[in-house]
DNA sequence: CGCCGAGTTGAACTGAATCAAGAAACGTGG
DNA sequence: CCACGTTTCTTGATTCAGTTCAACTCGGCG
């Protein structure tokens, strides 16, 4: 629960004061979830602003034979559908636990009870839409200049924790290609290496 | 200026109040750009939330030979480099009018004092956020989704004023294909509808 | 008039999609 | 703990969309 505290403050960037960090932390409920499991299912409304203590998640648009894979969130981050958590809409896309994963979750009542009593909720909010944004934006800018290629060797060197824990399949959906690409990818990224 | 008014009110979906809007407008300034002229430099810090009256710009990393589009803003949006005007940092990225542009300007330290004295300005912020970071998903899924010919019909459908306006070179640097690659597509496109 | 940037068109080439089949890994039930 | 079936990954052959390089047309402007 310090470890929590430790990424919130490194987060928002500055300290949280005692009775802040209580406001916040007593609301939090911890769950656990089995590798395939279902953090949440398109169609219902995110109730839910979930921190990864650990474990993976992904996020997709169900589709019969290949869904899209657009994201995914490792120990440490944040893993919500941000927007029907906002709109209070129902998702138009699915997470699901990759691998056994431990969440701290906050439900959207309890955090709106945060925002009256303390200001960081406030902060971590319009932080969190920030961080959003921006990785939008980087990702926007890698379908533009980048090739299948270079966006998984961009993979390998900031998440490599990831290419061991998913599925091949889900990565060539997130980067953009087929499965059967990204197998050549890799075989030519492996090749060059050795 | 009524009609700025209108705008801003079907933008937050509510109403302003008098006192409110004269906080607000008053410091609203007028701007005009001639056709080809900077709205901003790359390496300028962002010190602007513009509303486009009439005209339009587009975003883009300048260059040599091919600078890279990735935005455009008409009449009746914003137009700003709004990650360098949150952060205060240089903009990665420069703004320049395609046409006669007017805009309606608030500055940054004006417009903190405007968040001091309502709370429209919090609102209009946050939603500015969230609508720019749906615009980027939903091109974040165009990109993963659909073809350049896809994404060129799609223009055509929900921005037409733009294909009028815009030369071909940046709505291909845009949709993410070289000018050769757009002007094969849209041959193709418009046989198929005669 | 002549130039220059924007757009078009052609030809060769390339990265990735698709279709198809086989190999490896994985989980489940006996 | 092995055997079987299912899913995931790999590999090959073919096709296709888009790139690259190059030449040519068109319209505007000094």
């Amino acid at each position: 629960m310090q470890e929590i505290r430790n990424q919130f403050e490194l987060f928002i960037n500055g300290t949280i004061s005692d009775s802040e960090w209580s406001h916040f932390s007593e609301r939090l409920v911890r769950e656990e979830f089995l590798k395939g499991e279902m953090v949440l299912e398109n169609g219902d409304i995110e109730n839910h602003l979930s921190f990864i203590e650990s474990g993976v998640v992904r996020f997709y648009f169900p589709d019969e034979e290949n869904d899209m894979t657009f994201a995914f969130a490792v120990a440490n981050s944040f893993a919500s559908a941000y927007d029907s958590f906002l709109t209070r809409n129902p998702s138009s896309y699915s997470i699901q636990a990759l691998a056994s994963t431990a969440l701290w979750r906050i439900d959207y009542e309890d955090l709106q009870k945060v925002y009256e009593l303390s200001n960081v909720g406030n902060k971590i909010g319009r932080l969190a839409a920030e961080d959003l944004y921006l990785k939008k934006f980087l990702r926007e800018l890698s379908f533009m200049n980048d090739s299948a290629t270079e966006r998984y060797l961009a993979l390998l060197k900031t998440q490599p924790e990831l290419i061991q824990m998913v599925p091949l399949k889900y990565l060539a959906s997130y980067i953009g290609v087929t499965p059967q690409a990204l197998s050549r990818i890799r075989r030519r990224v492996v090749k060059v290496q050795k």
